[in-house]
DNA sequence: TGATTTAGTTAGCCATCGCTAACCATAGGT
DNA sequence: ACCTATGGTTAGCGATGGCTAACTAAATCA
């Protein structure tokens, strides 16, 4: 049902794979997020059972409407956290890390009130 | 060996039970925390083994010096966050809630930042 | 004394989510 | 035709961390 970290995190780096080239497919996924290519291949059984992706007979990754929703929203919410962080001070590498895993805990509510501090200072 | 959000959330609780009074059982710590006996009994056991509680005969927790450490960083950074985010204009009670998730989540780095920039505003 | 309440434990279920080992299938090279 | 490399799956392990059911043990009450 509902979608834990792991999930969100298969979809947003499903997005961001889509964007840098043409195909995605598990073993991309599985390179990138440094995990074993069974861990990604249960994952995404997981994610077609649920309807977030779509994977052709030639194993290309697709992300479904519902999957593109999820991936764009966190990988927003990681440019974000990432920009907020770093305008604090903190270092790039180490905003990113923390964007990486405060993305998935994080409420709507105080993702749109940082968005609108952000905004606030331009 | 290295606690994990459970972990980290069973000590800052016991913490918080502490400053509220003068003894804390397991099972003050589940109701506090919405979870069944079973449950608490088996992390605390994990606490002891590792070091951070002691539990006398009588069922009384307290919290070792390692604990205590790890329980007031988190209620620090629990508090710091939720204030950051109600400045921001979140609503105390999502405020909570998220600092909540993120506190086991975020950078010393991170934390660190955030606490320069309260202490800039005022 | 005997029954009930209170506190805690034991045993075992289930889901998540990593992993390795081993397998299958297809495509390409010689 | 055969071998190998590539991509993926199946089976099963192990840790985390909730849960219920059922037990024990101590204390309180009638």
């Amino acid at each position: 049902m509902s979608l834990h970290s792991s999930g969100e995190m298969y979809l947003e780096t499903i997005y961001v794979l889509t964007s840098k080239s043409d195909t995605v497919r598990a073993l991309d996924v599985a390179e990138h997020m440094g995990f074993s290519k069974p861990s990604v291949s249960r994952a995404l059984k997981l994610l077609i059972k649920d309807g977030y992706i779509y994977v052709d007979e030639s194993g290309f990754i697709t992300l479904s409407p519902a999957g593109t929703g999820i991936a764009k929203k966190i990988f927003e919410r990681h440019t974000l956290l990432t920009k907020a962080l770093m305008m604090l001070g903190v270092d790039k590498k180490t905003a990113a890390e923390d964007a990486c895993r405060i993305e998935h805990h994080i409420s709507d509510d105080s993702v749109a009130a940082i968005k609108k501090y952000l905004e606030n200072l331009q």
